[in-house]
DNA sequence: AACGTTCCCGCAAACGTTTGAAATTCATAT
DNA sequence: ATATGAATTTCAAACGTTTGCGGGAACGTT
């Protein structure tokens, strides 16, 4: 452990013959400090290497410009694009990140809540596993501490949540398939508890609707877990019925990968026998043959506004929970799994 | 903004008719308190929901307990791996982590690791831009304050590095070429300044030697950036020279994306023309076809040692810098790009 | 009865900063 | 000259915690 020198105000202070509160005062540009002293108290501190010392600021003023940032899975890389618009919007407007991960684990998620508040961060920023049924917890973070959601949302919670036209971005990607000629389109879902996932299951069937294609529920999918392998699983199950879907779209590009993936193996031919959508535009839409037509989540975008609608609650005055809703439009991206050039 | 009604040790004391003092001591187990004391003072300590003002704390003891983590890249893969396992040793053992992503700029780099200092991290974890040829700012930052590198090392800073075996891992990839009978095998690694792309190289040499097959210039590729887009290109070279390689070893997965998407558009075999061998098993590495044969990093390990050295070397009162040289273990994944059943 | 020990506990200072209020300076108007 | 007020600057308290030091109580030893 190696000690700091640090320079204070007080130093500043004895070597200009001044007070150490003109000194403070000077260097946050308060009216009452002449310019002459303004300069020549910002220049020797510059000399000096001060910083301010930030724990005595925080605890001095009960404000640490820290924003702590909760997700389920770090390694998840829609979430990282967003982690990236969360660290550059905040480092530009001061301030620091932590973040933490709950793994999907309620638990471990209303821990690390209450870990960031006892921090002392001046607001959360906050991805909700998607289990959170009990949000409980979530409801007393928000009143100790200024709180967002983005991404993972839920409606129940009355605070100002970011995310992208899941509804709407879901509607057009069915509407494409109706668009090429497919009539029996199946969906892959979340059965938990997802507002995302109910929100796309939304736009699938007013899709159909609007289109006066009858729903089929043998074509509606739930799993617990939406992943490559439970992509696999289902689509063998969807070959598996008599009259099978000429399309297959899933809330999310790696339950994709397992479809594309099983329907290559039993020889069907993308997109002519069955197409394929996913959702996010993860690295893997471009490496897995065909190329898959998902839909593009612009991470970095609602990292920089879920961070900027939350530094704006931070720093106002008032007490009142506001609570808008933020919809960050995704675009429909076609590639070979679902159109032939 | 919502303030925070917080219980301090002085209305515990004032609740007990104790000290302030003494309340501080029986929270910390001070042998000078009695057993019973301790106690009571605990359960209403508990009862009130009390947690000590981090600020205040941090502000006596010059102590954080805040890791502070740059990397280059939060989007990469790999990269979050390590970050998950930090994240997970870290609030084990009490820290908590902030984040910064250099975007491999190296001025944004120094910038980084001095707000870090100004904000009284107790130590760092970083992870170099590639460009870091100027590692003044970074032997700087040595002398302020314990710093741990991870994944993107170098060896001309006298500090704490964890990476995996670079070398002997190459090795036992192009070992492995070399036992399914490649005579010709080229390498794609980075140009500019980079240490585990050196070693990396390092290792390829030495298989090469070992097993006396002599090293043809024109199979050793360097490229600025290694990327897909990179990797497409340099096949492309590599398939114009006279005598092509019958096996290409990149230094990273996901040019060898681009290496076997350029092979598989000119029909060439893999892996009987042409064998690929990339490094980090990405998620990319299962879902190209034929899947690719990589070298498994163990990211979270990574992670957790490198944070459990920093830890150490933040705890412990010595003031001499310590630089072990850490190395885990990467292991060869042998799949179709190599090798069919 | 005087002393030494041990065990608990309280006093008060200190950390570096901000900030309301008081004090000083200085120019201006009376 | 004196009063007025504006412009600067200083004083001192406060934030919540830790910690060296001092001291009282209880006990055992001479």
């Amino acid at each position: 452990m190696k000690k700091k020198k640090i320079t204070t105000l007080k130093e500043i202070a004895h070597l200009l013959n001044l007070s150490i509160s003109t000194v403070s005062r000077a260097l946050n540009d308060h009216p009452d400090i002449s310019h002459a002293t303004k300069e020549s108290v910002k220049k020797t501190a510059n000399k000096l290497h001060y910083v301010p010392n930030i724990f005595a600021k925080g605890f001095r003023q009960h404000k640490t410009n820290i924003i702590g940032v909760i997700v389920p899975d770090i390694t998840h890389y829609y979430t990282t694009t967003i982690l990236k618009g969360i660290l550059n919007e905040g480092t530009i407007k001061g301030y620091r990140v932590i973040i933490s991960e709950s793994n999907n684990d309620v638990l471990k998620q209303t821990e690390m809540l209450n870990t960031m508040i006892q921090f002392g961060v001046d607001g959360i920023l906050a991805s909700l596993t998607k289990m959170t049924q009990d949000i409980h917890s979530v409801l007393e973070t928000l009143n100790k501490t200024p709180l967002i959601l983005f991404d993972k949302v839920s409606s129940k919670i009355p605070c100002t949540q970011v995310t992208i036209n899941d509804d709407e971005a879901a509607y057009n990607a069915v509407e494409h398939l109706i668009n090429i000629g497919k009539k029996r389109i199946a969906i892959i879902k979340e059965r938990e508890f997802s507002y995302t996932s109910e929100k796309r299951y939304d736009g699938y069937l007013r899709a159909l609707k609007d289109h006066n294609i009858d729903v089929d529920e043998k074509l509606i999918i739930s799993v617990d877990d939406i992943s490559i392998e439970q992509g696999k699983r289902m689509t063998n199950h969807l070959l598996s019925i008599k009259k099978r879907p000429d399309a297959i779209f899933t809330i999310t590009d790696s339950a994709a990968v397992g479809v594309i993936q099983t329907l290559k193996k039993f020889n069907i031919k993308i997109p002519e026998e069955i197409a394929v959508v996913g959702f996010s535009n993860s690295r893997l839409s471009t490496v897995i043959e065909p190329n898959l037509t998902t839909i593009d989540q612009p991470g970095e975008t609602i990292g920089k506004t879920a961070v900027k609608y939350l530094i704006e609650e931070i720093e106002s005055k008032e007490d009142t929970l506001t609570s808008k809703m933020i919809e960050i439009k995704g675009t429909l991206i076609i590639r070979d799994s679902t159109f032939k050039v």
